[in-house]
DNA sequence: TATGAATGAGACTTCATTCAT
DNA sequence: CATGAATGAAGTCTCATTCAT
C-alpha cells in the first residue's frame, strides 16, 4: 500500500497518478506494465514514484484495492436496490451494474482481466476477494433453495462457477463490442438456459 | 518452424530441448518467456538455440504446432469414438479426452492457456483455429435441433460460448486440483444444468 | 538528439562522454562502432548511456551535429575572412581552415570521413549538406567566369568535383602525415596545376 | 591464401565459391561481410569454408589477389596497346580499360572501393599494390618531362595523386550512373583542365 | 574432404530500483 | 517532498570459429 507521502498529496495529484497507473495496468499484465510509462503519463519524477510506493507491486496492489472498492460499491448498490430478491434477479441486477461499470470504466475492467494472468502471489489475494463473493452468492442460492425457487439437486458451488464463467465471457464481449444492450440480452438468454434447468419445476 | 539443424538432431536431444521450451512456455506468456531460461534448462549454448530456431517466435510456433498436433489427435479420437452422437454426448467425450490430456501433459494445457493472453499476431492464428472448432460444434447443434434433441429456441452461438466458457473453467480446475474424476463429475453436473434448459421438452 | 538527462549533466561529464563517442566513431564506421566501447571509455554504466541517448543512432547524430557545428563555423570564418575573393582564393582559405581543423581535431575529421562510407539514411542528410556546399561553390565559379577569371570552357560541376576530390586527398594526407605545412604546399601546387595546366607551354 | 584443399577443387567449384565471396565482399566492408552469407550463396557447408580458408581474412585476401590479378592484366593490356605513348594518352587508355572493367565486373570494383575503408592492416597490403602503380606512372611522366611534353615545374607525385583522385571519382560515377560514355567524356574534360588549366587566358 | 552442430563473446536495448542532493 | 542521474542484471540476437564425425 502507498506510503504516507502519497496519502499526504492533495486528492487531485493522487488522482492524476492513480489514473496514470490505471492506464498502464489496463494495457498490460503486471509484469509487462512499465513504471517508465506511468511516471511519464503522470508527469512525476522517477524518484517521486518510489517515494509514493515501495515498488511496482505496491503500486499495483494500491490500484487493485481502489478498483475493488469501486466494484464493491457497485455490488452493494445492487444489493440495496434489490433487497430480498431471488438469486437470479439479483444476478441480473448485478450484470446490469457491472456492464455499466465496464462501460464507464473499461480500464478498470481490463485491469481485473489481466490480473488473472500474472504471477501467482497476487492471484491468491484475488482468490480471497472472489471467495468473499462466492460466499455471498452461496447464501442467496441456498435461501432460494429453501424457498423452493431453485432445485435442491443443484450443486450451489457449481452453479456459481458456471455463472461467474459466463459472466466473464459476457463482460469481455461487452468490453470488446461496446454494444451493451445486445450483450445484456445475450446474458439474459444464457440465464434463461441456466434457469430452465436449474429452476424448480 | 525449426531449422534443419534442429530436425537433424537425434530425437533424444530434440526432446530435451522441446521439454525445456514447454516448461518455460507453460509458466509464462510468450512475451515473458525467457530464452535464457530455456537454454539453461536444456543445457545448450545460446548460439545453439539460434541455430535451431530463427528466433523466440519461431521456437514458440514450433512448440505450439507440436501441441496442436497432440490436441488435434485427441479431437479426432473423440470424433472417431463417438460418431453420429448428439452434441452433448460429443462434448462429453471431448472433455474426457481433454481432461486426460491435461492429466498427462498439464504443461501443454498451460501453454494453450497462456496463449489466449498474449497480444499480437499469434492470436489471429489462434482465432482461426478456434473458429474452426466453433463451426464444427455449430453444425452438430443445428443437426440436434433438426432431430428435436435441442430446443429451437436456443441460440446456437450462445450455447457454444457458454459451454466453451464452462469447459475452460473445468479444465483449469482439473489442472489445479489434479482430481480428474471429481472434475469430470462436476462437468457432468454442469452439463446437466445446461441440458435441462436446452433440451426439447 | 540527446535526452535532457544528458544535457543536464555538468559540462565536464558531458565532455567526457562526448570525447568517448568521438574516439569510438573516429575509429569505426557507425555500424561497427560499439556502445560497449564508448561506455567503457567514458566510464559510465550501460544504463546511463541509454538514459542519455535514445540509441546508438541518437548518439551518433549528436556527435555529428556537434562536429557539423564546428565545421560550419570554419566555413563561415573562411567566408568572413575572404569576402569578395575569387573562387580559388576562397578555396585556399578554406583548405587552410580545414587543415587547421584536422590538426586540432583529427578525430572529428575521421568521423566525417567514415560518415561517407556507411549505408542508409544518414547519407541522405549528408547529401543535403554536401549539395549545399556545391551550390555555394558553383555560384562563385560562375561569378569568376563572368569576371573573366575562369575560362568559360570549363564545366563548373566537373571543376568542383575535381577540387573536392583533391581536397579529400589532401585532408587525408594531412591527417596521416600530420605535416600540415607540407600538405598545404602540396595543395597549392595542385591548385596551380588546376589553374594553369600541367602541359609544357 | 587458400589452403590446398581449396586449390585441389575443380575450377568450376572454385569459381562458384569465388563468386559467392565476390558477391558478399562487394556489398559490404570486410568487417560487415558475413561468412554465413557466403556459404549460403556458394552452397557449401560451414566446415568446408574453414577447410578452404584459414579464416575470413584469408578468404578476403584471396579474393583481393584474384581481382588484383585481373586488374593487372587490364593494365598490362593498356601498356601493350599503347607502347611509347605519352602519359596522358596512356592514362586515357587506362581509364577506358578500367571503365570497361567497372562495366563488366562492377562487383570487383566495389570490393576495391570498400577495401579503402576497413581495418588498417589490409590497407598496408593495398598500399604496396598502389605504390607499384605509382612507380610505373612516375616513370612515364618523367619521360614526358624529358621529352618536353609535361612541364618540369610539375611535381610528379602530386600529379599522380591528383589523377588517381579524379580517377576514383570518375569510376564511382561510372558505377553509379552506368553511363560510361558520358563518364568517359567527363574524364576527358577533367584531363583537359589538368593539362591546360582552368584559368582564363 | 566434407559436414554441420556447438560454442561463447559481444552486439544493442529495457527496466526496476537506489540514492545523493 | 521532489528530483533525476546512476546502476546492472537480464533480455534477444549475430557471428566467426572449432571440432568431432
Amino acid at each position: 500500500m502507498p506510503k504516507d507521502t502519497f496519502l499526504n498529496l492533495n486528492k487531485k495529484k493522487q488522482k492524476v497518478i492513480f489514473d496514470a497507473c490505471v492506464q498502464e495496468f489496463s494495457k498490460n499484465t503486471f509484469s509487462l506494465a512499465s513504471i517508465n510509462q506511468i511516471i511519464k503519463t503522470a508527469n512525476i519524477s522517477r524518484g517521486s514514484f518510489y517515494q509514493y510506493f515501495n515498488d511496482k507491486e505496491d503500486c499495483y496492489m494500491y490500484v487493485l484495492s481502489e478498483i475493488a472498492q469501486v466494484k464493491l460499491d457497485i455490488l452493494k448498490q445492487s444489493v440495496v436496490n434489490s433487497p430480498e430478491q431471488s438469486f437470479f434477479k439479483h444476478i441480473e441486477v448485478m450484470i446490469d451494474q457491472t456492464l455499466l461499470w465496464v462501460k464507464q470504466e473499461p480500464d478498470y475492467y481490463m485491469i481485473g482481466y489481466w490480473m488473472d494472468y500474472d504471477d501467482s502471489e497476487f492471484i491468491q489475494k484475488l482468490m480471497a476477494y472472489n471467495t468473499q463473493n462466492m460466499e455471498y452468492f452461496k447464501k442467496m442460492i441456498q435461501k432460494d433453495q429453501q424457498d423452493g425457487i431453485i432445485s435442491n439437486n443443484v450443486d450451489v458451488d457449481l452453479l456459481i462457477r458456471m455463472i461467474l464463467s459466463i459472466n466473464k465471457d459476457i463482460l469481455m464481449e461487452g468490453y470488446r463490442k461496446k454494444e451493451f444492450d445486445l450483450v445484456k440480452k445475450q446474458f439474459m438468454q444464457m440465464m434463461q438456459i441456466i434457469k430452465e434447468g436449474a429452476a424448480h419445476v
